[in-house]
DNA sequence: CGGCATCCTTCTCGATACTG
DNA sequence: CAGTATCGAGAAGGATGCCG
């Protein structure tokens, strides 16, 4: 499913899972922390890091570079010294707030089930 | 994330990412799509199956025991010949549906968008 | 500060073949 | 019909080190 290339564009053109598409962009194993994250306001790189300290510093930016590459996140650049960078969701990425809320409510809700 | 064993426990347990309990219940490769069709009835093996031929018969059956085993799925096998094994949302399953909606909706809306 | 490059290990997934 | 078993390729992910 990750497989944006090869197997994604197939499965759309299926017309068969709308939901696939969904967790195509949402299923990242960081994805849901970091969205989840930046639904509270603009968040610098190392803001991310220390919310999410188990979260490497590799994974935390190929996570982050496909979120920005399906639209949903925004970097921004500040050139300075030290650099600056903020992330923030697109309009876009709005869009999938509901659907993030939702997930929260689930998981505080049925966490202790197990 | 799908590293129930190690991973999940600590996440659950630090109580910062019900948003990652909740995508480590739904974020498998094809459950998404398997607790979308499930949504609509309770359904055999095959039947599955032949709504997403593109999924191998080994990675459904992998699938569908870990929903069975979060508890999500309920697994009723038949004692005939030839056999016959109905799978259904539990319950619990069920209080999924609102989630499995909106990714159904949200990717019916941008799935073009790429 | 916010990365990228590299190496290396682990895990996922598909293909194939066999079974009650 | 509804699986299980095994193999192997490739992707995912962690550790570490270097850089503007």
């Amino acid at each position: 499913m990750r497989d944006r290339k090869s197997g994604f564009g197939v499965c759309l053109h299926q017309g068969a899972c709308p939901v696939e598409a969904t967790l195509d962009v949402i299923g990242g194993k960081w994805k849901g922390v970091i969205l989840y994250s930046l639904l509270s306001g603009t968040k610098r790189f190392n803001e991310i890091r220390r919310a999410y300290p188990h979260i490497t510093q590799r994974m935390l930016t190929l996570q982050l570079r496909e979120l920005e590459k399906d639209g949903v996140v925004h970097r921004e650049v500040y050139k300075e010294v030290p650099p600056k960078v903020e992330y923030s969701l697109t309009e876009f990425g709005q869009s999938l707030a509901p659907i993030i809320f939702l997930m929260k409510d689930w998981g505080e809700k049925y966490r202790l089930k197990d």
